[in-house]
RNA sequence: GUGGCUGUAGCUCAAUUGGUUAGAGCACCGGACUGUGGCUCCGGGGGUUGCGGGUUCAAUUCCCGUCAGCCACCCCA
């Protein structure tokens, strides 16, 4: 075996190219149906934009190396920092709500593994500047418009959303302490991938009060019942109004057309610590595949990293996951990777009067193939064939020294004599 | 980082209890069907059996290591 790409990256074959290409177009095509506007950063980022939200830990799962210039530097391994740094200076002076996307490459050193590489594409659309919930409600639209674009439906494909505000007044409203949250919420994020009894024990280690434990047993027996949870929690008037809140994004997003993808599951956390409202993610409802595509809102971080305090809130769609889902479904459309028109010569000596006929198809913006060496007829229709060009531009030197040629319709083998100035005006 | 499974031509796979120059189909290139493709027939290129050691008279086949891939864990994009 010759040696391949490094592990984790990838060789994008022509198909292969066609396919990512495809998911691109979509992604384009629906973030500017939604008045996004895309914008892009460099690929290598100083090492501390990334130690200075995540801490030194992340370190280790960067492609890091000093420059020649002695400086740190690191492949984005997200998208947000740069963002937020670009947002930051020039915040003052941009029009809010700022509606942006960037589909940039982004890198991250782990060992890899179905629908994980270390290197994919990532479709980012955020909302900067904008804390109403109708944001909120738009930015996940997008997302699933996206789904649906792709031609996966409802039954395919659920939203998962929550809140973290809301999770955190219930916990608080059932008796946990400030200090114990973190520790409540990974073990939350957690269930439905572990048994109960993990859960159960995690939350026993986490929480000092036994009343406090038989709260979050009966919120999370209730995780995807919102009216049951504004039953149960009724007495706090913090849950009644971030359940309003709630009540209000699913209402949003019925009236935004996406109603009936979306499922209220208060287990969804997401593992990123800077989220601090809405979350969400999308999921195969197979239950087979990766989450597609996760995000929420985290208005702190650009305070923290770009040092201007507005509120943010965006997702992350990557290329890989959604190509195993649609490839799996047989969602993928077939490339079209063959030339319009291949111009043969019945007569070998031909060949510059192919290329000029050629050069015209091809101002005409057609794509063209011919053979670059002398064949017969038999070859070169046989090589058109193989390329797969819909019609074959045929010449013949009685015929051509008139002016004519003979168009023929591989698909069906037809021909017409043609004048050739007709035929090239009426592409 | 941990554990399990796998590794023969570009692809899908063969190769009798370890036994002679590792085969086939598809794909690719070319020829024939005497200058209009898709069918058919013929031929050709392409493998140090992932790599490196070991056991053996003999290793694709057994053992070890390593690399790569897949899967799970960890972690998250």
């Amino acid at each position: 075996m010759s040696q391949g790409a490094l592990p984790g990256f990838r060789d994008f074959y022509p198909d292969q190219l066609a396919t990512r290409n495809y998911l691109m177009l979509v992604w384009r095509d629906i973030a500017r149906r939604y008045g996004f506007v895309e914008y892009d950063g460099p690929p290598l980022e100083p090492l501390e934009l990334y130690t200075k939200k995540s801490g030194e830990e992340i370190v280790g799962q960067l492609y890091t190396f000093t420059d020649k210039g002695g400086r740190q530097v690191a492949l984005r391994p997200e998208m947000t920092p740069t963002l937020a740094r670009m947002v930051a200076a020039k915040a003052n002076a941009m029009r809010k709500p700022i509606r942006w996307f960037s589909i940039p490459q982004l890198f991250r050193y782990e060992r890899q593994q179905k629908g994980r590489l270390r290197e994919h594409f990532q479709l980012n659309v955020d909302i900067i500047g904008e804390s109403s919930v109708a944001a909120d409600a738009e930015l996940l639209a997008v997302a699933i418009d996206i789904m649906r674009a792709v031609g996966l439906t409802s039954k395919h494909v659920r939203a998962r959303v929550s809140d973290r505000r809301l999770l955190t007044s219930l916990l608080v409203s059932a008796g946990v302490e400030e200090n114990e949250l973190a520790r409540v919420f990974a073990a939350i994020d957690k269930t439905g991938r572990e048994p109960r009894e993990v859960t159960r024990d995690k939350i026993t280690a986490a929480v000092a009060s036994e009343d406090a434990r038989k709260s979050i047993e009966r919120l999370l027996a209730n995780a995807k019942d919102l009216d049951a949870l504004a039953k149960e929690f009724a007495s706090s008037p913090q849950v009644l109004e971030e359940i309003a809140r709630m009540r209000e994004y699913l209402a949003f997003l019925a009236a935004l057309g996406v109603g009936d993808w979306i499922d209220f599951d208060l287990s969804i956390v997401r593992g990123l610590a800077y989220y601090t409202g809405n979350v969400f993610e999308l999921f195969d409802a197979t239950g087979e595949f990766r989450a597609i595509c996760g995000g929420g809102r985290y208005d702190d971080l650009l305070a923290t990293i770009g040092g201007v305090d507005l509120p943010a809130l965006g997702f992350g769609m990557g290329d890989v996951v959604l190509t195993e889902i649609l490839r799996g479904r047989n969602l993928l459309p077939t490339p079209v990777l063959s030339a319009e028109y291949w111009v043969a010569a019945e007569d070998e000596s031909m060949l510059s009067e192919v290329m000029r006929v050629a050069g015209r198809l091809r101002a005409k913006s057609r794509s063209v193939e011919y053979a670059l060496k002398p064949q017969t007829l038999s070859r070169q229709l046989k090589s058109a064939s193989s390329a797969g060009v819909t019609s074959v531009v045929l010449l013949r030197r009685p015929d051509y020294q008139n002016g004519k040629v003979t168009v023929k319709t591989m698909a069906d083998g037809s021909e017409q004599n043609v004048g050739l100035d007709a035929f090239l005006d009426s592409l």
